[in-house]
DNA sequence: AGCACGCCGACT
DNA sequence: GTCGGCGTGCTC
């Protein structure tokens, strides 16, 4: 009856042949031979790979295309648990969308190759039997009395109790009057307090809420919490987080930008009393490794992650939150290119559990998908506890321009004053690190660009240096022109957050201001720092970047200024004013949310664009309809797809070759376009030349079929590399 | 990803 | 004459 194929807890008996895949850049799974041990699907092996040895995942039946005679034989079977067969599936379904390679995609959910080592028994000290005959100091009789009345603690544990320093009891161990034993390492992640009381609901958060509980029994669906910005959203999906817990199953919140998250994680100790798992990029390998080994052992319930954590071996998912959903952030560009939002739906539907993606600003695909019937909206129309919407102004820059060299406008500046003087707080949104975007010499109008990369360098003020954005590249500000060498001779163009706080601080000297950027928030604990110095009012004048936008929540905070409103719908992407229409409705959302209300005023040269307008108006939803007509005309995404492909190499000469010859190899129809080659938006990267074709097919055609058959036509030599990104989202 | 093999510059 | 630079290629 139950054939390996149809039993998903096969077992492979010795001497028989296994696919095994190792997390590194290979074509496929290999085959080995089981040793004298049998071996499980899904199971951790250790297996020998040229010279060295590799841990590896059995993946199934061996393929049988390997000659017998070069099959090596497994190691060894390692002692955790196996990857959860739903984990293995949404493995090998994204490598088949992102059209990369499957042991990639396994090395995202293996994480670091320690975690898979047999966890080290943790030591602990006890009385000895017997007390050898020492010299008994007060220090040594407090640990002794300490030891004989406490279950057996850790030598530091010990001590702290003790209160003695850990030499004492070092020195107890060794004296013979303290032995250790191995002891059960105590849980690092503690269940969540669900006694605790849950905050009171309005009638609309009430309605979601219980709409995500019951979906919680039903398999798999999607579910989108659309509310504005101060709406209550995190309180909602809560509830389903709690119901789920209370049902013995994880949960995986998914953010955008887990590092700097402080808000979102004391709202979630608030309400649970616990920490959550927390996983993303900055973690230390010590704590990646605990992590991971207790999302596998099933003792973590609940995850936040940044998109990485989709990847981790849930033995009992039972419900996924995308939080933001819409933010760009989830979308990986380089390695394996995928969207975390999109594959959580997909993980969702492996596991047959439900999804919930909440959003102020829900995405096109997202809101095509509730329109089609897909996805379930549940709407939350009106901000909790009273707040109301901001009012959202433009700023004509035209009528109103700031003077000459400054970039706030007199009517923006006049707010900025009336607030101080109301002892409230003022935002400066402005999307541009550094000091100028860009550095020319009067002289002779050279520009100062990075040698590796198509790219400005940007000026860097506060820390002394011109940036690259795009590759790291950093240098000193040359003495004199490169070109013309006269001195003294570079100008700033533009402004970056630093010149804004600039004019800031020299307009309103009283005022105290604080820069928030990427580049002056080094971690997480910078981050809650700022955010505590935000929320107790020890700022009057915040300026920063993007990073401003993320849902934080300051109740003084009641003047939201964008400097530059126009900045993002330049270059003409295909989600510009998507794009734009998000970002500024998340950075409105930052003013008044108490009892004060907000103002927000939008800088611009257009304020009759319709991301404006929409703004403005306040009609998301118009605006919406208007930008999915326009993209179903064009036959764009949601409504048609798009893949990107960018093949980059050391030189351009035989790299041009290569795309000429890819491009003559397309296969070409009105359903399947293809349109390239092109320089790539950045020429030039790192060092490698790129160039670029966009693929645009119809819902109707087979596109990865398509891109596989087209791309195994042309083998890439000579350092060339193709790189493709089914659903590219930025155009760079 | 590693680790090999392989072909051109500064050392004993 | 060798030691060694990292470019290309393979690993069941």
């Amino acid at each position: 009856m139950l054939s390996a194929a149809a039993n998903p807890a096969a077992r492979f008996s010795p001497q028989s042949r296994v696919a095994v895949l190792l997390p590194l850049p290979l074509g496929g799974a290999y085959d080995y031979r089981v040793g004298a041990e049998p071996v499980g699907v899904g199971e951790f092996v250790t297996v020998p790979l040229g010279k060295r040895e590799v841990i590896g995942v059995v993946w199934g039946e061996g393929a049988g295309d390997t000659d017998s005679a070069r099959l090596k034989t497994i190691h060894q079977r390692l002692d955790c648990p196996p990857l959860p067969e739903v984990t293995r599936k949404f493995v090998d379904w994204v490598a088949a969308y992102t059209l990369s390679m499957p042991g990639l995609v396994l090395k995202m959910a293996m994480s670091v190759p320690q975690a898979l080592e047999p966890a080290r028994a943790l030591m602990a000290c006890r009385l000895a039997p017997t007390r050898p005959d020492i010299k008994l100091t007060d220090a040594r009789r407090r640990v002794l009395e300490t030891a004989a009345t406490l279950p057996p603690l850790p030598p530091a544990d010990l001590a702290r109790e003790a209160g003695v320093g850990p030499a004492v009891v070092k020195g107890l161990l060794e004296a013979g009057a303290l032995e250790s034993v191995a002891i059960k390492r105590p849980p690092i992640f503690e269940d969540p307090d669900l006694a605790r009381p849950a905050p009171t609901l309005s009638d609309g958060q009430r309605q979601a809420a219980d709409a995500l509980v019951t979906a919680l029994d039903k398999g798999f669906s999607v579910a989108v919490i659309d509310g504005v910005t101060g709406s209550g959203k995190t309180e909602v999906y809560f509830e389903a987080v709690a119901a789920a817990v209370a049902q013995g199953r994880q949960i995986l919140v998914l953010l955008p930008e887990i590092a700097l998250s402080a808000q979102w994680l004391s709202r979630f100790r608030t309400r649970f009393g616990v920490e959550p798992a927390e996983w993303h990029s900055e973690l230390s390998d010590a704590k990646r490794r605990e992590t991971w080994r207790a999302v596998a052992s099933g003792e973590a319930k609940v995850i936040v992650g940044a998109r990485s954590a989709l990847f981790l071996p849930y033995p009992a998912l039972g419900l996924i939150v995308v939080d933001e959903e819409h933010d760009g952030a989830f979308k990986q560009e380089d390695g394996v290119s995928y969207h975390a939002r999109d594959m959580a739906v997909v993980r969702a539907s492996l596991g047959k559990i439900p999804v919930a993606l909440a959003s102020a600003t829900p995405s096109l695909e997202t809101l095509a998908n509730i329109q089609a019937g897909r996805y379930q909206r549940l709407h939350l129309p009106d901000r909790h506890a009273g707040a109301s919407m901001p009012d959202i102004v433009p700023v004509d820059l035209r009528r109103h321009p700031p003077p000459r060299g400054t970039w706030l406008s007199p009517v923006l500046v006049t707010a900025l004053e009336d607030t101080f003087a109301a002892g409230e707080q003022a935002m400066l949104f402005l999307n541009r690190r550094g000091y100028a975007p860009l550095t020319l010499c009067r002289k002779c109008g050279f520009r100062l660009q990075c040698p590796h990369c198509t790219a400005w360098l940007v000026e860097h003020r506060m820390a002394g240096k011109l940036m690259c954005h795009h590759c790291g590249f950093s240098t000193r500000p040359p003495e004199k022109c490169p070109e013309c060498e006269a001195e003294d001779s570079f100008a700033a163009c533009g402004p970056g957050v630093e010149r804004i706080a600039e004019e800031a601080a020299h307009r309103f000297p009283g005022a105290r201001i604080a820069l928030m950027a990427s580049d002056t928030i080094t971690g997480p604990h910078a981050a809650a720092e700022f955010v505590r110095q935000v929320a107790d009012h020890e700022i009057d004048l915040l300026i920063g970047t993007q990073i401003v936008a993320k849902g934080y929540h300051f109740p003084m905070l009641t003047l939201v200024g964008v400097v530059d409103s126009d900045l993002g719908l330049e270059g003409g992407d295909l989600r510009a004013a998507e794009r734009t229409h998000q970002l500024l409705s998340q950075v409105a959302g930052r003013a008044g949310r108490a009892e004060r209300p907000g103002r927000v005023l939008l800088q611009t040269y257009q304020p009759d664009h319709p991301v404006m307008q929409a703004l403005v108006s306040g009609d998301r939803d118009a605006f919406i309809a208007n930008e999915a007509d326009q993209r179903r005309e064009a036959g764009m995404p949601p409504y048609g797809r798009l893949a990107a492909l960018v093949v980059s190499g050391p030189e351009p000469g035989p790299l041009d070759d290569f795309a000429r010859r890819l491009a003559r190899a397309a296969p070409r129809s009105a359903e399947f376009q293809v349109l390239g080659p092109a320089p790539a938006p950045l020429a030039l990267l790192r060092g490698r030349h790129r160039r670029r074709f966009l693929v645009k097919a119809a819902r109707s055609v087979n596109l990865h079929a398509a891109l596989r058959e087209w791309l195994s036509k042309v083998v890439p030599q000579g350092g060339i590399r193709v790189q493709v990104d089914v659903d590219p989202y930025s155009f760079f």
